[in-house]
DNA sequence: ACATACATACCGAGTAGTATGTATGTATCG
DNA sequence: CGATACATACATACTACTCGGTATGTATGT
């Protein structure tokens, strides 16, 4: 059910995707739907907790883990990121993204429930951030939480382009800069601290 | 009327605004509604039409474009970005993001007309990105096309942070974190050209 | 000067279809 | 046997869209 809600709402949007096109395709009655979740916004909060859990233990899992230097670690996501940008548009975009631009004024419990996967999976990446600008030693006028918050902003706007323009490539692109921008900042924390 | 798809599809959503809802706030009857666009789908392609056209214009008389360097023009750019992040969310953040998210798959025509918003309005940062570029005869693995794009990208990143956390304050930052990437590229430019 | 014919723009009640949600019955469990 | 987990058949509201009618203006002929 909460499958079939993450793939429908991925692909259509949540308004455009109604209660029986959901129960048709997970196989299940109208019954069963209202038996498991009062209302269609208690499945969008449903599905935003759903997507948390998933992706928390997908990225868990993610190979970028193994390195030893948090820079590294940082830097490993990132590509990581990168990589996983392929195939389908539905596949490898963010379901809460979409759904925050569609509900975050009709609907706060949803919009509270996909700002709880966004940030918190943003929060997973603030350790390995600090503790790399601990070992370079810099104190700049951005912190390891608006570093990570800032990574999801590109992701988050490569995956719009992508849907845009039909192909992944612009987020790839994108990704890219993010890339070349982490590799500045920590390459800038060895000499002095920012540009100029 | 099209003003009155802005307001409402920025705010609820494509799938959301009710072509009933449009004509009651726009003060038209729904025979004059049909009349003037063939189907809603007709809407959403005339009002991602007359959002480039209306940002277009605006972009156009915005005070960056005083700067007599390029590069300044740019910064420039981003800065005014940054400025206009303020007050509420329906109100800074991107009529043809937020569409394209909803309608991507579903509505060909209206991606269509979203991308060209979005990707048009990026062309028109290039010739200042490369004027800059040639001036600081920097000569990169980017192009002036590719952090054009980039920017847009963090933009609209910028503002799916924004709506999840109910505040313009996450997207300056990210807006920040984008001008000091800038910041970066072209100051490594006068030495090298990339990071380390 | 003005009648006729016609085109365009618009009105708004109505329609077929679809939306979410509900009332009620039934099977399956501990 | 009581509670939970469903199935089925609605109820009600709303959806995009239509269609016959009308108001307004314009081109043309006399």
């Amino acid at each position: 059910m909460l499958e079939a809600a993450r793939d429908a709402i991925r692909s259509r949007g949540y308004a455009a995707t109604s209660v029986a096109e959901l129960c048709r395709i997970a196989g299940v009655t109208t019954g069963a739907f209202f038996h498991n979740f009062e209302n269609k916004e208690a499945l969008g909060v449903a599905a935003a907790a759903y997507w948390a859990e998933t992706t928390s233990a997908f990225f868990a899992d993610a190979p970028y883990h193994r390195h030893a230097d948090p820079y590294d670690r940082f830097l490993g996501y990132i590509d990581f990121r990168r990589d996983i940008i392929q195939g389908d548009l539905a596949e490898f975009t963010c379901l809460v993204g979409t759904m925050t631009q569609e509900v975050f004024a009709a609907y706060p419990s949803i919009r509270d429930a996909c700002a709880a996967s966004i940030f918190g999976h943003a929060a997973t990446l603030e350790p390995d951030i600090a503790a790399a600008m601990q070992a370079r030693g810099i104190s700049a006028d951005w912190t390891a939480a608006s570093l990570a918050t800032h990574t999801q902003a590109v992701l988050q706007g490569a995956f719009i382009l992508a849907k845009a323009s039909g192909s992944g490539e612009v987020a790839r692109d994108s990704v890219d800069h993010l890339r070349r921008y982490v590799e500045f900042l920590f390459a800038a924390g060895l000499v002095a601290g920012s540009p100029q």
